[in-house]
RNA sequence: GCGCGAUUAGCUCAGCUGGAUAGAGCGCUGCCCUCCGGAGGCAGAGGUCGCAGGUUCGAAUCCUGCAUCGCGCGCCA
């Protein structure tokens, strides 16, 4: 509808150039937005103001000019006018409201979906959480993020890959096996002395309990460094059963899963400071080689190789990023908990030594949450290994609650969670009244077909039936869908949908308290079940988006 | 100290990248079931958009400074 009323406004003014009313000759960017109150149309545009300037005429002139040739063709698009400073305001006829019905109807599941990406191809990376402990509450968040993110690209036209980088290289595992021994040993009764360095969970605990029960005393018959790695690797394994098992219970599913060894063996790492150091971009100091990220907009230089000879967790970053593009994505996007914001601007500079454009790396950061209780803040530090998992949560709210919840904020605010909120079944939760509304079209439809009323086919309907202002109302709403998946896909920002569903859901219930669906008269009934099943589809389609399910009976 | 981000209704937050009288949910107050699911709806009260300048036809939105809060500043990952 957008797209097509821009056409119309831009060939208008092409006749004004031909007639000479305007003069400046040139086309510029046509903005047309959706006013903040009805009596403004429901379109409208500052065109005239823009051009103003150009046309050394006043505003109000210029749209005069251009209303004039608009209103030529007001029989077929409906009535135009001129409203304070300059803003040209567009009332469409009703009739060019109901064929989004029927697209809606017609399209179905493909309702919403579009070519805006035109098969890109896209990587958007996240979790990668390190395979040492069970997932939190923040990789949960993460994890709704990125997978709602690339949901939403791939549903405009992105070829999207999922995928989670697995931080299986460097000394971890190495610390996570001396972690469990020592727990382990504790259990057979020997006084140890457990260091920081370790990892400090309830959960290390639990997996040495496990380890005692299937092996009993054996371990202890092996060299310390034979212990470690064996209860390191039973433990490890365990460790990333686990996430799997979380992720699967909470819909995310990634294409591949990348390991930062695999960079190693393969000489990646050598290749990617290699190619660094080929183009310049690299000096020796102390001992240790860097890259000099100040080149490009970082605070200071960064390691690559450390003096005594072993590579940072950014060299392997740097070949990880290289190694992407030259599976040939366009554009790759990194979901970090937003304690990483640090790190954005080096890895910007890896891009530009890579020579990209930065652009082509998008970081999305996602923020703490905020657990709370009635109101009051669960007690919550990762220092001690007290964390919330995503296990506990998807286990008391439920995965669909969790999921709307973790996308209701910008990822970059932080996020108050009310587990007793999300629990609650009343219009105080949003995510039950968004699914409701769902469920409620569902039940009407049951009691159309138990009363004989077959649900009308697209195009079916006889749209003159639909008088009642709320009506027009919700198809208009329902036309927006398409530019509100567009915005979410083009800003990373899946809330966007969160909000434009709860705004769908409260029109419905408004509508639905008002009057009745299914009347005495059967083509009202009709054309009013066409209208609450179009609300249905893109209620539906919009949930997918977000990983939330939409339930027929509740 | 430097950098990044935030500051909008009592609370939690939107505000479509500069538009018209700043919006929503919760909470509060008062209403609505002879009615397809009340897990719902309607109405009301509630604002100096942190402060001060600047840019222009026009600023919550852009620029500068200040204040307060959060986070980050390893040859860790």
């Amino acid at each position: 509808m957008n797209q097509r009323l821009k056409q119309h406004i831009c060939n208008a003014l092409q006749i004004c150039y031909e007639r000479g009313t305007l003069k400046s000759a040139q086309l510029p960017e046509i903005a047309l937005e959706v006013p903040a109150r009805a009596e403004h149309g429901d379109f409208s545009t500052n065109l005239a103001m823009v051009l103003a300037r150009a046309e050394r005429m006043a505003p109000r002139k210029v749209a005069e000019a251009l209303v004039a040739v608009l209103e030529e063709s007001a029989a077929e698009w409906g009535r135009v006018e001129i409203a304070g400073p300059g803003f040209i305001n567009f009332f469409l006829a009703s009739g060019h409201w109901f064929e989004i019905l029927d697209e809606v109807l017609r399209r179905g599941a493909d309702y919403g979906r579009s070519n805006f990406g035109k098969g890109k191809k896209v990587q958007v990376e996240f979790v990668s959480a390190n395979p040492t402990g069970p997932l939190h509450i923040g990789h949960g968040r993460g994890a709704a993020t990125g997978d709602a993110v690339a949901a939403v690209l791939a549903a405009v036209g992105y070829q999207v890959q999922r995928e989670y980088y697995l931080n299986d290289a460097g000394n971890q595992m190495q610390t996570l096996g001396r972690s469990l021994l020592l727990r382990y040993r504790e259990l057979l009764g020997e006084a140890v002395e457990f260091p920081d360095d370790c990892y400090q969970g309830d959960y290390i605990r639990e997996l040495a309990q496990e380890v005692l029960e299937s092996k009993g005393r054996a371990l202890l018959e092996l060299t310390e460094d034979e212990a470690i790695e064996q209860i390191g690797a039973y433990g490890g394994g365990r460790i990333r059963d686990g996430i799997d098992q979380d992720l699967e219970d909470f819909g995310v599913y990634f294409d591949n899963w990348y390991s930062e060894q695999s960079l190693y063996d393969r000489g990646e790492v050598e290749r990617g400071i290699a190619l660094l150091r080929e183009r310049g971009l690299t000096y020796e100091l102390d001992g240790a080689l860097w890259f000099k990220t100040t080149d490009f907009g970082d605070d200071k230089d960064r390691v690559l190789v450390r003096s005594n000879g072993v590579t940072t967790y950014f060299a392997s970053d740097v070949a990880y990023h290289k190694e992407k593009y030259e599976r040939g994505f366009d554009l790759v996007i990194d979901v970090w908990g937003a304690d990483h914001h640090g790190y954005v601007p080096r890895m910007k500079a890896v891009l530009a030594g890579l020579g990209r454009d930065a652009d082509d790396l998008q970081c999305i950061l996602v923020q703490l949450v905020n657990l709370l209780r009635d109101g009051k803040q669960v007690a919550m530090s990762t220092r001690s290994g007290e964390f919330v998992t995503l296990r506990q949560v998807i286990d008391e709210v439920g995965k669909d609650a969790c999921r709307f919840f973790f996308l209701s904020r910008r990822s970059d605010s932080q996020l108050d969670f009310d587990l007793e909120l999300a629990k609650k079944q009343s219009n105080e939760n949003p995510v039950y009244y968004v699914q409701y509304a769902h469920a409620r079209v569902c039940s009407i439809n049951r009691n159309a077909v138990e009363a004989g009323i077959a649900l009308p086919a697209a195009g079916e309907v006889d749209f003159n039936q639909l008088t009642l202002e709320d009506e027009l109302a919700l198809v208009k709403q329902l036309s927006r869908y398409g530019e509100v998946v567009e915005g979410a896909a083009q800003h990373f920002e899946p809330h966007r949908i969160v909000f434009y569903l709860q705004d769908l859901a409260a029109r419905f219930h408004s509508y639905y308290n008002k009057g009745r669906v299914l009347t005495d008269d059967i083509e009202t009934s009709r054309a009013r079940l066409y209208l609450i099943n179009g609300v249905r589809i893109v209620l539906e389609n919009a949930l997918l988006l977000l990983g939330v399910s939409a339930p027929e009976r509740m």
